[in-house]
DNA sequence: ATGTCTTTGTGAACGTGTGCACAAAGATTG
DNA sequence: CAATCTTTGTGCACACGTTCACAAAGACAT
């Protein structure tokens, strides 16, 4: 996390946990395909499935936005699609710029993701004079030099950054001096922002290195070097069951 | 884990915390930026200042490796920098597919932090005909028919796709039963993959969904300087409205 | 050697998140 | 109305993650 995470004060607002708000987005958008097929109601079993999680943990979830259940029912899939989105601020619309139109840039401008959610793309911004009027997705792209005036001109509170890491925490600066408080940084370094700005990363190659550590532990399991069986998760419930028992090579937890 | 022991744990890797091992590419991207200046050794209050985080957790998290440190001195660099790298797995080499290459395929081809880290990109998948043969980054796109062949040709066990949502599900099918054993899925779809398979996501609306919440929370308590937020309110007022009552209107497609 | 100073490694306390299991709420049926 | 069935909402226990605080390890000066 960046230096300067705004610690929720946990003192009065009623507070959603992180985690919870985290799978908000999930739910929402379980709950959005269920309503283009006109599905009037959900059990909380079947928009978990849906949604990859535990019932018990979606029921928790909502619990904490308030009973929008019917017990033998379940849960009305339009009053709980406008529910998700009002709390996660969905209801108003959003403008954020994207700062840095390079092959990730343009990318970003051209995901339609955004605007389906109340996201709308006010500006589109890139330091090379060469790009500055060329139309990426429709938005023509506009120069860093009226960085500042475009924020407060558009009254954009969310910016995207994705600029090469060494252009990333000046870029970072000047959005938050024009008035920016929320920033999803797609460039791999740390950025230090002051309190009250909220900072969020998608690393694209940290996801690759994590999902490497553990194909390197499966690869590891199978050629079973000296030490303590790897498997011993697997064999933990089985040990007792039999001896030397036909465990299966491949059982992660 | 009172393990304290400064021997040569190759085996010790059962057991790092999920939440350690997130970080460890962090701490490597870090430790690289110093390495590449030359810096011999550092502490734990500055390597974690670098990567953002607190220096006990960062402590605690190396302690989870070993014993790598100095007590008086700090971490030596290179071997940290190679302990990390080992313990990701990032000393071999990966070869990685690309499936789907529209704009966020292509800018992940094109995305430089992946070759720098030993993931190589030994293919890029489509299910375009027109796409086939057309070179990405340098790479000639292949089309889909050839999945199963690409996989096992050259080996591969990681698979991302950047399809649309619609066809993630098939493609994941055809990854796993092709021999891929982590995926990273950038579709805004849950995937659901036998055991021993392992999936990250990446959604980008999802991450500006959580920016949307707390921003709407600052705007909010401004407002308010004390009590509730005003949606709260009416959150409760509107729960026992009749089943046909009027649902507001404002819905996000 | 001895003492001082710096910094690691970790026990322990604390906070957050998860999942089980079940009482209560409401629908539905006879 | 009473009985039954379904499904929510939540208390509780446990697992996981974070942070504090400090003893111990080692560097370094005298």
């Amino acid at each position: 996390m960046a230096t300067g995470r705004t610690h929720r004060p946990a003192t009065r607002s009623r507070g959603i946990p992180e985690a919870t708000v985290a799978r908000l987005p999930l739910y929402l958008r379980a709950l959005t395909a269920l309503s283009e097929r006109s599905v009037p109601t959900v059990s909380s079993e079947e928009l978990a499935a849906a949604a990859g999680v535990n019932s018990a943990k979606l029921r928790k979830d909502f619990s904490y936005l308030g009973s929008y259940g019917t017990r033998g029912v379940g849960y009305d899939v339009e009053y709980l699609v406008y529910q998700i989105s009002r709390e996660l601020g969905l209801t108003q619309d959003w403008p954020v710029v994207i700062v840095g139109i390079g092959n990730l840039g343009a990318a970003l401008a051209n995901y339609g993701g955004f605007a389906s959610r109340g996201f709308r793309i006010a500006a589109l911004i890139d330091a090379d004079p060469a790009m500055a009027g060329k139309p990426v997705a429709g938005i023509p792209v506009q120069h860093t030099d009226d960085l500042e005036k475009i924020i407060k001109g558009h009254g954009v509170s969310i910016g995207v950054i994705a600029t090469p890491a060494g252009a990333a925490q000046q870029v970072c600066d000047r959005l938050v001096a024009a008035g920016v408080t929320s920033i999803l940084n797609f460039a791999p370094t740390v950025l230090s922002v002051p309190d009250g700005v909220d900072v969020r990363k998608v690393d694209l190659s940290i996801e690759l290195q994590i999902l490497a550590f553990h194909e390197q532990r499966k690869a590891g399991e199978e050629a079973l070097p000296d030490g303590l069986p790897a498997s011993a998760a697997a064999a933990r419930e089985n040990t007792d069951k039999g001896p030397d028992g036909d465990v299966p090579a491949v059982m992660p937890a």
